[in-house]
DNA sequence: TGTACATCAGTGAACGCGCGTTCACTGATGTAC
DNA sequence: TGTACATCAGTGAACGCGCGTTCACTGATGTAC
């Protein structure tokens, strides 16, 4: 039964991937790892064979959903001038598409309350990408010092997550919009 | 064993009392009801006795803290002229003390994710209460007619919460307090 | 008011279940000669 | 290059554990007369 090793490195890669949204989905103490592994094709006994915990997977999964996050928006900022870029990315996150898509979506938003409690090493990663978002949210902030704008980018992307994680606690899916509509608004215009 | 329906009445209140901070500190799913009744000092095979199951208790212990969270904001907005009672609402809710009291704070942060995927009648009520906080900050907006004044609101409330949360997932406590800070800044200047 | 009985809050053991983790085993891959 | 052996990815059963929930039992409280 032994793979060689590409397929062992693409089953590794299927693993953190399956994770990366399984996690989103359901919360990460929500998700069993015997329904990552079956989403990955194989079954639980063999995750062990490729990680040396629940939390290690943990750990990799929410690194790859930040990352994603920072190419999506990242995506955005470079597609139009300076401005405009900004507005875009806000306008992206800031979409009733992502309000609907929990497990493709923002981790500080689909986790946020989970990551408090997390290991240190957990917390690491998504604090490195979250200082990361901060830099490259401020670099298409006009008229204002390097030191200004990392302030407002820190404070844009707050009220972004406060935002997104209201709208998705709300049982009332126009005031969930709402919600969404009124922020983006309020960083766009 | 029996006992008086008084003593009966304070028992479920000390039990749905207990569950409100320790939901908060350590979410919902990582809260078990024998820790929760243990707390109430009793054993967990009576917690039937008051509660239908364990939702029924996250619901109302989630109201409760919805309501005190209502109660600690009113009490600043209250205290002081109208700007002046907003800027304190903000502030105190913005402070490091609220940062490092996860038990006793905001639900809304403390179990943020958590109530995304819990069942409607929790989130029926905890939409209930956000609602009232939105208006009563935007009752304390100044200058703005009272619709612009609760979309102000709303997102001022979204900023609040956004900037907690992202307080708390981040691992280095300089950068968590700075996050409060110009929070806070940003809202109160 | 006093007595007899029904009620039920609380106890502590037990239930089935899913969890993270471990392990003996299999057989294809990788390696040493 | 070919062969013999070691490695190890994946399987499937099993582990102990804590969970939410149930239940028989106890004895003080509440109620009916």
């Amino acid at each position: 039964m032994r793979k060689s090793k590409l397929e062992t490195a693409e089953t590794r890669q299927r693993i953190v991937e399956a994770a990366s949204l399984e996690f989103r989905r359901n919360g990460i103490e929500g998700t069993g790892l015997a329904s990552i592994m079956a989403i990955a094709g194989l079954t639980h006994g063999g995750f062990y064979k490729h990680f040396a915990s629940k939390d290690q997977l943990v750990e990799e999964s929410l690194a790859l959903a930040v990352e994603s996050l920072s190419t999506d928006i990242g995506a955005n900022l470079v597609a139009s001038s300076k401005a405009r870029g900004l507005r875009a990315a806000i306008a992206d996150y800031l979409s009733i598409e992502h309000l609907e898509n929990m497990a493709e979506g923002c981790p500080f938003v689909a986790l946020g309350s989970e990551l408090a409690r997390c290991s240190d090493a957990v917390r690491e990663n998504t604090t490195a990408g979250f200082l990361q978002l901060v830099d490259a949210l401020a670099g298409h902030m006009e008229d204002m010092s390097a030191a200004a704008a990392k302030k407002k980018a820190l404070v844009t992307l707050c009220t972004m997550v406060g935002a997104m994680t209201m709208a998705r606690i709300v049982t009332d899916p126009e005031l969930a919009a709402s919600i969404v509509l009124q922020a983006r608004k309020h960083l766009t215009e």
